[in-house]
DNA sequence: TGCAATCTATACGACACCGTATAGATTGGA
DNA sequence: TCCAATCTATACGGTGTCGTATAGATTGCA
């Protein structure tokens, strides 16, 4: 028995950090295997091709972003707004933000990820429904609240404007008492 | 003299096609040049190459972004909502926010479109701020509700998610009225 | 009509990446 | 220590794209 160097594992985080940082294009075998310390040999022995580590890419971002975040955020408790944000915090943590925008922008160019985004989308945005389902009765404005919450998060991060006397997180802590109140 | 099949605006267009269905990468010149019935032969009179070429895409959206749309809003008139609105619809035009869209994803790993998209989106943020500016005194929450229109506008068609009970534009009203009143 | 300018097709070398094949290296257990 | 399983390095052919060179086609004007 050989110890594997560089097992299946350590292809899909890399090559999940690579997508995010570059887009699916950018995902190229041997790449990968240069920023490992390796050559591509070993890849092959693993999987079937490129096409297959993207999938696996995905299937690990699909897991990450819908249980776990949701998991943890129920466990942990509070009010609904900080539940609510610490599941934002968690499927939108700072490691993992760019790679939700890069698949979200891979989406709009193929199927199957599209399929997987919306059902990734559906469970944030059911979660973020019933966290504030208690506070507006109207169902049509509680889904216009959490849809433009949902937008800001997403968004956040695409735009790039400057504000003329606040930092960002300022102005999104603004937005957020607007879209929920205090607290 | 003869007169040019494939002018240099036709690569131009052609190339931003590309580039708002398939990004950058998606940008092949031999691929345009099939798909303009030509081979590449012609391009190379025209462009240094292909980094010339998505340079002048680039210039070609900005002018379109920020002055074209602005012009047309104001000349138009109407309320601010009406007028905000029109420069959105324009900006972000079904066949301009997919560009709009692709050249946002792009900038997040190319420091010089991403110049570019600050330039552009600061412009849309000022326009959205002056129209709003009489409706809201208070200069925190005038930036807070411009930047979650502004989200909302980009991120609409980022989001892949199914409302209970509504169309995506009913939500979408819905939420314009949140952040802007009826009117 | 014929010329000259300009556009276009074709052929080429270079390069990057894919996926396969095979020989060699490494490791845990007998 | 030695074996066998498993991982890794290297070499290869195939493909797609870039950018260049050059010959041919087309067009407007004299």
């Amino acid at each position: 028995m050989a110890k594997a160097r560089t097992p299946r594992q350590v292809w899909i985080d890399a090559g999940a950090a690579v997508l995010a940082a570059g887009g699916p294009d950018a995902v190229r075998i041997e790449d990968l295997a240069r920023s490992l310390g390796v050559t591509k040999g070993g890849f092959y022995g693993y999987f079937a091709g490129r096409a297959e580590l993207l999938t696996e890419i995905l299937d690990a971002w699909e897991r990450r972003s819908i249980a776990e975040a949701i998991d943890t955020a129920e466990q942990r408790g509070g009010s609904p707004v900080v539940r609510a944000r610490l599941a934002a915090d968690l499927t939108f943590a700072p490691d993992l933000l760019p790679l939700d925008l890069a698949i979200r922008s891979w989406a709009r160019r193929d199927d199957e990820v599209a399929v997987r985004l919306r059902r990734v989308d559906n469970q944030r945005m059911g979660y973020l429904r019933t966290q504030f389902a208690a506070r507006f009765a109207d169902p049509a404005e509680l889904e216009a609240r959490c849809l433009l919450a949902f937008a800001g998060a997403i968004a956040g991060d695409l735009i790039a404007v400057d504000h003329p006397d606040q930092t960002p997180d300022e102005v999104w802590q603004r937005a957020t008492e607007l879209l929920f109140g205090a607290g």
